[in-house]
Order: C-alpha cells, then structure tokens, then sequence
DNA sequence: TTAATAAGTTAGATAAAACTAACAAATTAA
DNA sequence: TTAATTTGTTAGTTTTATCTAACTTATTAA
C-alpha cells in the first residue's frame, strides 16, 4: 500500500499526463511544490512500484498501472465530493479540501456504500467524470462556453477548474450545472459574453470565465 | 497542526490515563506496538507541546491540554462511527477501523456536519460518550452485566470492548444496545448468566462477556 | 556552432518516527 | 540489604521524504 506522498505524487501525474503525455520533472515539481531532486527522488521510487517509466533525462512516462491506480484514488476524491455535496449538504466550493485527505483512506467498503447510496454517479459535484471500480473514465463531449457562437443554447455541464475563489464566484451569480445559457452576443475585443439563464438576463461573463465553463449544445 | 502519530500517542495516553492516572513507558510502549525507546523519544516531543508532563524516571502525567486534545480527537472518532452506523448503513463491528483514519482528517466543518445531521448525539454505536466540542466526556453510570444480581431486569447500555470479534459474537446472539436483559440465574462456579432479552429466552453468557456488557438498572 | 540557459541528476544533509544495543535507575525478591 | 529483574534512558542506525549545492546533459539563442 502506498504512502499519501506517493500518491499525491500519482494523480499530479495522472493529470499532467491528461494535457501533454510527456511530463517533466520540472513540471512535476511545480505541481507538487518540491524541488526538481525530490521529484528525481520519489520517481524513481514509482517506477520500481510499476507506475512510471523513466529513462535518464528523458520524459516521464506513466504506464496502463499507474493510470489505473491513480484513477482509482480518484474515484475516492470524485464519490467523496459527491457524498459530501448530495448527501451531506455541503457547497461545491467547500469539499475539495477534504475531499483531498479522504481520497488516502484505506476501506473499499466506505467508497462502495458512498457509490450505492448515491445511486453510482457518473460526475461529481463540478461535473468531472468519476472513475469506474476498474478505473476507466468516461470522455466528456463538453467543450468551452467560449466555443460556442452568437444565439446558442447550450448547457452549463462542468467546470475545468474547481478552485474555492471560482466557485465562490459562481455561486454569486447563481451559476450551477444543469443551467441553460443562452448567448446574445460576443465583445470582439475581450471576448467576453453577454448571456441569460434562469432569471438571470443579460449577464457579462469575461472570456477567462467562459473558457473554464463547459458546455453542451442543447438539442 | 500535530501528525497522526502523535496524535495516536495522544489518544492512547488518554485511555491509559482513564486507566490508572499513572502511564509508564512501557505500558504506552505496548499499546502503541513501539519499543520503549521510540515511546521515549516521542513523549519529549509531546511534553514540548504541551501535552503531557515528564521528569525522569517518573510516571508519564498528561496534562489538561492534553486530555482536551485527545478528547476532541476522540470525538472526531465517535461522531464518525455513529455517522457510518446511523447514516450510511454501516454494521457497528465495521466502523472501528474507517474511524480510526477519519480521526485524523482537518476539517471542523466535516464533523460539525455529522454532528448536525445526527442530531448532535451523546453516544456512539458502542455506546461510549461522545466528548462534546470543548473537550468534556460525560461519566457513564453503567456497569457491567456481572455487577447485577438474579431477577434483575437491566437495559444494555455500552460496551467496554469494541473488537470486531466480540462485536461479530454479539450480532449472532442478536444482542444490541436497548435490549432489556433479565437475569435468571448466575452459575455458581464459573459465573455464566442465563439470561432472556427479546425473543430470545435462557441464553448463556460467559463471564467473560458478561463482563463486557455495561448495563443500567430498569427503573 | 558555440555559448548561455534550462532541465535533469547526484551527493550529502535534515527531520520524523521507528529501530537495536548498551547502560542507568528503580523495584522486587532472596 | 544485596542481587536479580524490570523499567527507563541514551546513543547511534534506518527509512521516507524532503532540502541545498554541485554537477551533467539537453535545448535555445546569439
């Protein structure tokens, strides 16, 4: 069983290997807050447990193992979000924290009832997939609200960012998933929007937030 | 911000002080399944902190401090077990060991929630007194099953063990916390109880289980 | 295409929490 | 009351995960 470290370590990994298959140490160690010989250090240690493979002053690579296992840890984080969101009644802005510490607990049993209770979710709290027990993710369609053109209907599906400040800010203005947004038009400029959803008209949302908004076009 | 070693050291302390008020080395040693030598060197470290009072070669003494935080980490503990028990359907012999890492868990607001949404109980599944906020452990007046006489009638109010095995025994016999328990007759010899309780009639209990069993009186 | 810079590696140090082995103090038994 | 035993302490080692500093390789720019 592996220590917290290695697998905080395992789904930084697991994310900078979504965005660019090939990881550097550098990269890693940004990700972590440690410096590049810690990284150096604990990689090596992950290759002997099968998670990575690493040849010198090459790019890190994880392997089928390592993927698995780390969607598995987050699986643990995603159905504790959810728990602590449904069934709980805690904000979406309030669980990623502990979220973060219960995803190291050792008990399938506790993430199995959290799965049941819930009825197996497919997304969490922020509309992030949720790993299956074989440690599969399904790929979302959504794309950014930025993506989408003048007198669209779309729906506000995920986010790409869950940070406290952002989902503070969306709560300010009424912003959950599930929402139908309407776009009216596009600043040329700025890019930023000018939309409605809910009884909310005619709201400006900058481009920087458009882009962490993902949607689908409403059929 | 304390590991959870020492915040194991920590809880430990606290029952051997329930104990016997004087804690030795070794005691501590054997609780913990450390050699004398690690007890050693972590009791200064707690004494820096303010936790326990230690000259040499004299009894470990824990101080207020120290039993306040022990209590709060008991606390999280209980507040978890009675959560699993009461809200996700868990059995009371499988909550022990998902407690024992959620104790560990930073987050005030993911324990003033249980305690909410459970309507801020005083005892856990196993019947032991939940401590309040500021630390402070209400005093059972229970006592054990053995300490009652022929042709008394007493409520199952607690347990003084919560082991799997124990807790495994008591599902079979379908002996739970409430059950009204009549004592028919104590064998003289080795001081087994036939005792009823519910549909079950005459049932022998060991003294060992007796012994296990903290009751109260029917008034 | 060399020189500067960035990225990766190695060696050695530190802190936490455990260990073993040796020793000192306290307790118990002869 | 001395001797044996138990209990407690100290010193030095190990493992994990970090660090700094020095060094090597790779990449980028002049």
């Amino acid at each position: 069983m592996a220590s917290q470290s290695k697998e905080n370590y395992l789904k930084a990994l697991f994310h900078l290997d979504k965005k660019s298959k090939d990881i550097s140490v550098t990269e890693l160690g940004n990700v972590m807050k440690v410096k590049k010989s810690s990284v150096n250090n604990m990689v090596k240690k992950l290759a002997t447990l099968g998670w990575l493979q690493q040849e010198k002053y090459k790019p890190i690579k994880l392997t089928a193992k390592g993927r698995k296992e780390a969607a598995l840890i987050i699986r643990k984080h995603r159905l504790t979000e959810m728990f602590l969101v449904n069934k709980m009644g805690f904000g979406w802005e309030e669980v990623h924290d502990i979220a973060e510490q219960m995803e190291h607990i050792k008990s399938p049993l506790l993430f199995d009832k959290m799965d049941t209770l819930l009825g197996s979710p497919m997304y969490d709290p922020h509309g992030s997939p949720i790993p299956t027990k074989e440690g599969k993710i399904i790929k979302s369609n959504f794309t950014p609200l930025n993506s989408f053109s003048v007198h669209e209907t779309v729906v506000l599906k995920a986010l790409t960012n869950s940070n406290k400040e952002f989902l503070e800010y969306l709560n300010t203005k009424d912003l959950k998933l599930g929402k139908k947004i309407i776009i009216h038009s596009i600043e040329p400029f700025d890019k930023s929007m000018i939309v409605s959803y809910g009884k909310h008209k005619n709201v400006v949302l900058s481009q920087k937030i458009c882009n962490q908004l993902m949607c689908i076009n409403l059929k």
